[in-house]
DNA sequence: TCTCCTGAATTTGCATGCAATTCTAGAATT
DNA sequence: AATTCTAGAATTGCATGCAAATTCAGGAGA
C-alpha cells in the first residue's frame, strides 16, 4: 500500500513543545502579564495536559528568559524593566549592524525587494499613524533582514531576543520621535541596502 | 534560636538546575561527543536522579543549543559544524565589538587592571606554547570584558554562546597564524581599554 | 488593631507507572 | 545471500502519586 501524498501526516508534535509554543504566545502578546504567576493546575487545566510537559515548557522561556523560575515558589513571567530593555535593545542594535552588514554582502536581490515592498507598506501605516499596523511591519522588516543575512545562529538569537522585548517595545516606539526616527533609520537601512553599501 | 552566620546553609538546588550543569559540562568539556546520544536510563544512574528532572535538563540544553531532540528517538549532542561555528564566531565577534564599547565606558579601573593581569598570565602560557593554559586564559579575558561591559543581557547571550563554540574554539585557535593574530588582538584591545578609547 | 503563631490546604519537585513508539534480532521468503 | 517480516525488548512521552515546601486562614497574645 502506498500512501503516495500522506493524506493524513499525523505529525503529532511533542506535547512540550505546543506548551512551550502556546506559552511564549501568551507571554509575548501580553496576555499574561509581566509578574503573573503562573498555576500549573490552571494551566493543565486550560491547556488540556499534564505536569510534566508543562513543566518543560517553563524550563524552556526560563532559559529564553520570559519567565522566571522561583525553587519551590513555582514560575512568573519575567519582568521586563527599563534596564533590561534598553540592555536588550542594546544588544539588538550589534546584532542588526552585524546583520544588515551581512545581508548587503548575502541577500538575493529578491530578498532586498522583499523588505523593501514591506518598508513602503509600513510606510503606509505610519501616513496614517496607525501604530499597530506600522510596528506589525516593523518588526517583519528588521526579523527579515536579519533572516537574510544568511547566518541562522543570528537569526535564531536575534528572533529570541525581540520576542523579549516585544511585550515592551510596543512602547518604546510609541514617542512621536522615536517614531519618526525608526523610519528615517529604515530609509537609510534600505537605500544601504540597495546600493550594497556594507558600511551602510 | 538563631543560627548566627548559617552554619550549614543548605540551599539545595533544584535537581534539574544541577542536572542541566553537570551535562552541559560534560558536553563542553567534551566527554560526551558531538553526536553522541544521551541515554536516559544510563544518565539517571550516572547521575543519581530520576527521568523527570533529567528530561528537563535535556529541554534547557536543547534551547542553549547544546543537544539536538528527536520526537521518540531521544536526545543528541548537537553537532558543531563548521558553518555553524562561523556563523557563532561572528555574532560573538559583533558581540565582543559591544563589548569592547561598553568596559571602554563603564568598566572601573580594577577590573581594567584585573583584565590586564589575566591577558600577561595569558602572555605566559603563549610564551610556552601550553596551548591549554593559553586557551583558558584566552576564555576567561573574553568572558570577563563581556561581563564588565555592565550589559547583563549581553553577557547572558554571550556565555550562552560560548559554551556551545568552546569544543570547538581549541581546534580553531590551533593554528599558529590565528594564535598570533589572536594576541596581538588581545594587545590591541587592552592597550585601548586603557586609554578608554571607546572605538578603539 | 497589629503581630505572631499554628495547622490545614495548596503547590511544587521529583519518582514512578503505563501506553505508544522505536529498535533489535532472528526467522521466513524470495 | 539479501530482503522483508515479526515478535520481543528497550526507550520515549506523558500522567500520576507522594513527600516536602510554601501559602493561607484563623486565632492567641501583645
Amino acid at each position: 500500500m502506498d500512501d503516495s501524498q500522506e493524506p493524513t501526516p499525523i505529525i503529532r508534535r511533542p506535547l512540550h513543545e505546543e506548551a512551550t509554543d502556546r506559552l511564549r504566545d501568551l507571554i509575548v502578546q501580553g496576555r499574561l502579564a509581566a509578574g503573573a504567576r503562573l498555576n500549573e493546575r490552571l494551566l493543565t487545566a486550560q491547556l488540556g495536559l499534564s505536569r510534566t510537559p508543562l513543566r518543560e515548557a517553563f524550563k524552556v522561556l526560563a532559559t529564553e528568559g520570559l519567565v522566571e523560575l522561583l525553587p519551590n515558589r513555582g514560575a512568573i513571567v519575567s519582568q521586563m524593566d527599563p534596564i533590561r530593555l534598553g540592555e536588550s535593545l542594546a544588544v539588538m542594535g550589534a546584532l542588526e549592524a552585524l546583520a544588515g552588514e551581512l545581508a548587503c554582502r548575502n541577500a538575493t536581490d529578491a530578498q532586498i525587494n522583499e523588505i523593501r515592498a514591506l518598508h513602503y507598506e509600513m510606510l503606509a501605516y505610519h501616513a496614517r499613524n496607525d501604530l499597530a499596523g506600522y510596528f506589525k511591519f516593523n518588526q517583519a522588516i528588521h526579523l527579515k533582514l536579519v533572516k537574510y543575512s544568511g547566518n541562522a545562529v543570528l537569526y535564531n538569537t536575534y528572533r529570541q531576543m525581540n520576542g523579549n522585548v516585544r511585550r515592551a517595545r510596543y512602547m518604546a516606539n510609541l514617542s512621536k520621535e522615536r517614531w519618526d526616527a525608526a523610519v528615517r533609520e529604515h530609509d537609510e537601512i534600505l537605500a544601504a541596502l540597495g546600493a550594497r553599501d556594507v558600511k551602510r
